[in-house]
DNA sequence: AATGAATGAGAGTTCATTCAT
DNA sequence: AATGAATGAACTCTCATTCAT
């Protein structure tokens, strides 16, 4: 059973993601779930705070895959696992990608711990290729090379969505194309030995293939 | 002389750019230029009118690159020069790239227009990759590779600016690492032939280097 | 015929008289006067400015008989004049007062222009007071007692109504005491010459009857 | 060790000071004092109970030393102490006298109690001042007279704050001058004997010198 | 005594758009 | 071409108060 306050959160997400973050009222988000606004307010202190209640969350979520490799061993990190565990995620969340740079505009806090996020973000992620080079599952590569592939990978996760809503309605189908995005963007960098590797091998074909049930 | 329409798509860009689309009302963009907003309604039947005289503008100015290649010929993409050549436009209208899908949510004609022009620009993308592969200046590629490779340059082209404003707030310096983010994306597919070519010599340095004439 | 701006002002005088500044919503007004909220707001940016737009103009009134004054001769102020006159401003204003510190709590602009109005204030009366003096119509006094005449002034003249509000409803009545209230205030500061005088004569019976042709 | 009903007073008090009493919110004192709503309730049965207790316990505290004098006696009233002792409870309940009017306006039972204490103020004040004129601290007036030196007295202790608050910031400087106006206000009525008592001796210059120890 | 979730009305303000002139 | 007054719905947020526990 779950409290209000979860509800107020669930019901939000599910608006965010119809009809954008800021095309909700707080009244919309109120009616649906059949509180008062007063209520909601009782809840958060304001709209931003329900904003920032979702990305803390999403952010928790993400980053448990990244987070759980062990650097101290060879240790292949398991993009596939990440890319199909992700799609879920990225559809539940797809309103934080979709409207970001608005979100910036408008909420001024969020604003600020988007900002500190991104940029532990980029750290975790150097590290994580930096580990991966070093036990060759990618390629070596020059520092400019790494930060445009660090930046071109947050755009691309980022960002995939846009690309395929836009030209279908399909959610699920155009999550599995935003990964697929993501799965060659990464492959020219990755060496013979990642290619060969048991846990990467037929991720291609899972996510090409119209298989619903991902 | 500018016509009163052409003032009025003038100072729509330049607030759109500075607040977004959706933060500006109509009322700034006349009180901004000097005129009634019964005037405004007069040369515009409403914002989203606006918007997409500005997206057509947009398009135009873009495609003109990748339009004038000639594809009977053995003829080179410039990519230095387009990377170039766009830093401005990029710039100018980067407003339609960081707010689009709250644009494409919120204005229905827009969005039919969008997704006509998306379409397009893959058949003119691929149409093009084709013709440089032909001639030996981009590696052959499958079609799932192709299809991934175009979305991606998409997703690139344009999110990048939406990376680099959230780390800095140097937009001149932001556009350009923007233009990097595409160049050592479509690196790995470009082949000798292409990166020996004078036409694309030095534009890693050129968009490295703090210059900022560009 | 009055403008929409100046219906606007009226009603929300009498509003604000009727049940306070800070208890009239500009709802309240818009209701009352048949107009769209939308229209008050395109008349005055907020409630602050219709606020202000008041007290400027009850300013200009007040200040009308002080600033007639030719300092270079020998002329008594009007006090007689003075009194009868600000009768009916007292009333049609008689929120500014009653209410004045919420408002200067409630308004940053309209306190720091207040700020500056009582300061202003300040000067002119003491410049009075020097010239009456002078002239012989008022006692000399020390500078201390001077600072304390010009205070106490202002505060009978800003609060005497609320002391007869409490006591009754009688508004008009309320009034003339409170101009009975300066006058005794004043009275021990008065010379001879004054009270000799015929301008000042009378007055006090005149304000003590119920003549509420007044 | 205060009680929860003690405790609410006390930091209502507090807030009303800092912010005015129509400015504070019931939410605003239960977090301040870190108890709930739902408590701050069953204490007091709604927000004007709370400005009745406050206002009552003012009444108590001001009106025990004009109560004290005897009667039958020659005996001076103690201006001196009541201004001192006053300084300190004129700042602890001063949004009572900054606020009243719009307190009046909002709270009836409070306008009504308010309404019954000025009623028996100004016959204590009456009976004082027929006892001092009767043993020569004061001079004879007419009954006019009278009544105008009870309310301008009224309205002087009442609204002198609201004076020096608007040109200082200064609190415990402001409250003094606010003692030098009443005392100004009052000196004309004295006589000699009175001005000649050592009881009423420096009054004058504790009050003019910046003492912060008063 | 005390909690904290809940209500419903109402606050100030903004907005895209219309229309008579 | 242009003005500027007007609309009405929507927005975020606050408040005094209630009530089951």
């Amino acid at each position: 059973m779950a409290t209000t306050k979860e509800k107020i959160i669930e019901t939000s997400i599910k608006l965010f993601n119809e009809k954008g973050c800021l095309n909700t009222s707080t009244r919309h988000i109120a009616d649906k779930l059949g509180i008062s606004v007063g209520n909601l307010y009782y809840h958060f202190k304001n709209k931003e705070d329900i904003l920032i209640d979702i990305f803390t969350n999403y952010v928790k979520i993400v980053f448990k895959e990244v987070n759980s490799i062990n650097y101290e061993k060879d240790e292949m990190f398991l993009l596939k696992d990440f890319l199909l565990n992700n799609l879920e995620t990225d559809i539940q969340y797809r309103f934080l990608h979709l409207e970001l740079n608005l979100l910036l505009m408008s909420f001024p806090k969020f604003k600020y711990i988007m900002e500190e996020q991104l940029k532990n973000e980029i750290k975790i992620i150097k590290k994580l290729l930096d580990h991966q080079i070093l036990y060759g599952y990618i390629k070596p590569m020059s520092e400019n090379e790494m930060n445009f592939l660090v930046s071109n990978t947050w755009i691309i996760v980022t960002n995939n969505l846009s690309y395929w809503n836009i030209l279908s309605n399909d959610l699920h189908s155009n999550v599995k194309n935003g990964s697929l995005n993501i799965y060659y963007f990464i492959k020219p960098y990755l060496t013979q030995k990642s290619l060969d590797n048991e846990k990467l091998k037929n991720i291609e074909n899972l996510l090409l293939k119209g298989d619903n049930e991902l």
